[in-house]
DNA sequence: GTCTATATCAAGATAGAC
DNA sequence: GTCTATCTTGATATAGAC
């Protein structure tokens, strides 16, 4: 069950892959506003003009970086599981995901913010990838399943945001409203 | 305690209203990325350098219209309230906060995907007024009030970036979370 | 209060040579 | 696969005249 590298996953090149790798590092470093073509050029040392040898266009290029980011984050959820067999899935779920999200602030934001291309291969089965992970810890409880993500979600955005109230800890919001949820999905998905 | 005007909340000159009531109009008419200087300076028939002379910058026009849509958010959820004595308050004003979202998506966007600027005096206070309705519903649950909004904003963004599952009711997924927020809710805020 | 004119900058993308 | 050179567009913002 051990995750594959995730370039394994993705048609793509191998130089565009390298390109893809380089783009989020900057992604990552600088912040969305800084992932230019140029700046992703420049990074790697060559002229903006070169990646369209490689992609398309700009939307390309995001799209390897959220298909790639996708696949990471579910096998960081993945992990977790396998770590914490005895807790509700649910709850490592969540909690997985948000310290994902955390961790990669600006990978997060350009998941989220734009739409996704589902008519990309790569990202549809990505998300399809990702999605996984919530659906068997709700088991058939989907639609109970989509609102702690979009719970899960909310918090996130609003902390990115800083649209928290100052004096409150994020944390306990987190956790009032995740407790709330996994008292109404109860014990059919206590266990995996 | 009906609500004044939201002219009357702010501190704008007159010209200064009149160019942030336009700008309003092109961001809900034409969207966020169409909402620059110069659009706003056509529609009203000036050129976009005379602005300056009534807003220090873009972001100054951004902020005017953020807090008159926060102002006018409030009103619409104590209209709501005020039109439904009898329905538990934290509901009336979640599904409040949702319709108003949804039938004013770029000003939402807006406001809720730019930092608020809160040293703008203006923005500050109307943020407060509107934070006040969900304070007054939750009474003293106030962590588990801002996983209200949480879960309300991250349902109405994932609708908005079209992250539901195509084969879901939005709408379904919106009563599941709130009535697993609300049992926990509990009697404490069933009435006003 | 508005104008013209302009500075400044940066973005995405293409053509065609090497 | 990368280059140079360039096109095209569009943005925020300022100076100074009227």
């Amino acid at each position: 069950m051990t995750a594959l590298p995730s370039g394994a996953r993705v048609s793509l090149t191998p130089r565009a892959q390298q390109i893809a790798v380089e783009a989020r590092a900057l992604l990552e470093e600088r912040g969305r506003e800084a992932l230019s073509m140029r700046n992703i050029a420049a990074r790697i040392g060559i002229r903006a003009a070169s990646l369209y040898e490689h992609f398309a266009d700009k939307r390309a290029v995001e799209n390897a970086i959220v298909a790639a980011g996708l696949y990471e984050q579910g096998d960081f959820i993945a992990a977790r599981l396998e770590a914490n067999p005895d807790e509700p899935p649910m709850r490592v779920v969540a909690e997985a995901y948000r310290d994902f999200a955390l961790d990669h602030q600006a990978l997060y934001a350009l998941t989220m913010s734009r739409g996704l291309d589902r008519d990309a291969p790569d990202v549809a089965a990505a998300e399809r990838y990702a999605a996984g992970f919530l659906r068997r810890a709700v088991g058939d409880r989907w639609e109970l399943g989509l609102a702690f993500w979009a719970f899960a979600h909310g918090v996130i955005d609003l902390e990115m945001h800083d649209r928290l109230p100052p004096n409150r800890d994020p944390r306990d919001v987190w956790e009032e409203g995740l407790a709330a949820l996994l008292k109404d999905l109860g014990a059919e998905g206590a266990n995996a």
